[in-house]
DNA sequence: CTGAAAGCGCTTACAG
DNA sequence: CTGAAAGCGCTTACAG
């Protein structure tokens, strides 16, 4: 195993001390020119770069955000993430990402690395059954930021960046109400989850106050068969009517519209289909799907702003919702 | 910001030295059993836990993996990634995830990164525009043991894991021949690609040679949206024919089944929709498409097992590949 | 403008 | 069985 170059080879080949090549090589203002430049100089020919290692273990910072996901199948996220890694990518900052797989447990380990690790700032959207939020708020003590995204704990002083649920639900409704049809079936997902009931109650408010004819059944499902199952068994007696079928999540998008293919169905004849969504499964059907979309990019970009907030010092805990926009299919 | 527990810490409160500590705590057979209980008791109760960077600037050796992926948004490198940290946690390792982008670019400084950090060992699958092999051979001579998955290289003597190109197609041109199908448009990726080559060369030999009757139209689609183009263009001379087409890959499929919608086909009535894919897409419809599987999963834990020979010392090259499966839906 | 020295937290050969 | 000491590669206050 051939070694880096260290400080010390520079500093022997060049016959001055490893400080002053330490300094040079930051550009410490004390350095002459010549000696920088000579420095400089040796240091790009042989490739050097610090052993970040040994910076760490001096300095105790390491210029490394983690990302933090249940998944990393998932468009959001996926969005997400590549967005925090361009900006940090601009300010010197590397970007470790990190699965959590839904599991409580394996977030905690995270969660334990990156403090041994001494990451910069943690982005993270917490598991589903993630209770403790005592271990997160803890980060802080460390001096070490937390930035929520996504899935966010209850708790209200932290930092949390969130998809306006409200919004997106807003805007479909809005265009079911423009369309002027008068039967919607709004299929959400599990009732316990906060997005569900963000995402609902917005939703049968706007239909109530501005579509006040129109007839609105809800129903949940926890899972994309299942919502293929309740599609599928609700369908027959919407046949024939003008219909449109709204689905909170792609989850739930993915499940329908099996049934409403099985069903031989196609919108926007037959039905209307509408949906809250990253963006990437309604490109797969034809026409596409209609949807308010919930932004990871956007998202990114708001949580990495407020991470360098954090890193200047800012203690001040925010929650931002981000606005969702409509991006119009032919499915409704 | 709090200090973590530190050997000495430790040390000073039971009045023995630095050595005894760190040596009790790995249960060093030198200490006594006395003195490793207090030692090992204390360092339970301060949680501690060693200083990564304090530890791999003595060692060298940092217990990560790393993977490289062009992209997160992929089924497929989704679940090589899962059956990798699985794996991976099991022997100790942590698993650090990054995305080039499919950027050569931004390649190379992941690989510089790895470098520097040291880690284990690195798992990647190259962008489709990466030239410089070179700089993973290197790594070599770093000690650090590069495993190429998916999207390997040319280059003979190196570690490759592969999914099997030649068994999936000969799985999928099988299929259509046992359906007795007469008429195949088959629609295939770049043709710069060395699994489109590999694809479409044992697709065509077997029809050819098992179904000799069979006509066989093929055609190269560089985008989803380019297979929609391709599809919708020549669907039209083939309705009403009995006949089935083959998609080589989710994007494509993912084109295909857009422009066999929008001409309202459905299959297996109007037509037979067979595939090649990661398994994530086929689902979305109704009937599910039959696919050859290329399981992430089972390639992960290949290219695993082949690390942990190369790190127990094997030198010799490899290139191993991963059989597919036939996963039947209801498309043809 | 430059250098010697201390120290970050650990491991391990050496001595007892 | 235990400890003192060196050293991994770096940064930086201190001295000149």
């Amino acid at each position: 195993m051939r070694h880096s170059p260290t400080l010390k080879k520079i500093a022997e080949r060049l016959s001055v001390s490893i400080s002053t090549v330490s300094r040079a090589l930051k550009n410490h203002p004390d350095i002459s020119p010549e000696t920088g430049r000579k420095v400089k100089e040796l240091a790009e020919l042989l490739e050097y770069d610090p052993n970040p290692y040994a910076v760490n273990l001096r300095t105790h910072s390491s210029k490394e955000f983690a990302v933090v996901v249940p998944s990393l199948s998932n468009f959001f996220y996926h969005s997400f993430i590549s967005s925090i890694e361009e900006e940090a990518r601009n300010y010197g900052y590397s970007v470790i990402i990190y699965r959590s797989s839904n599991d409580p447990k394996i977030e905690q380990e995270i969660l334990k690395s990156c403090r041994h690790k001494r990451v910069s700032g943690i982005f993270i959207a917490i598991t589903s059954e993630t209770n403790d939020i005592e271990s997160f708020l803890k980060m802080d003590v460390h001096g070490i930021p937390v930035i929520f995204f996504d899935k966010v704990p209850q708790y209200e002083s932290c930092n949390k960046i969130c998809v306006g649920d409200e919004h997106a639900a807003f805007l479909a409704a809005k265009e079911i109400i423009k369309k002027d049809i008068p039967n919607v079936l709004g299929i959400f997902g599990d009732r316990n989850m906060s997005i569900t009931k963000a995402r609902l109650e917005k939703f049968k408010a706007v239909l109530q106050q501005d579509g006040q004819s129109i007839n609105l059944k809800t129903v949940h499902a926890r899972s994309s068969a299942e919502a293929e199952q309740i599609t599928l068994s609700l369908l027959p007696e919407w046949i024939g009517k003008k219909f449109a079928v709204f689905c909170m999540s792609d989850e739930i998008l993915a499940g329908s519209m099996k049934a409403i293919q099985r069903k031989g169905l196609s919108a926007p004849v037959d039905l209307g289909v509408i949906a809250i969504s990253d963006g990437m499964i309604p490109l797969l059907f034809y026409p596409e799907i209609t949807y308010a979309e919930t932004s990871g990019s956007k998202l990114g970009t708001l949580a990495f702003k407020r991470m360098m907030r954090c890193i200047a010092g800012s203690s001040f805990a925010q929650t931002i919702i981000d606005e969702s926009k409509l991006v119009a299919g032919g499915s409704i």
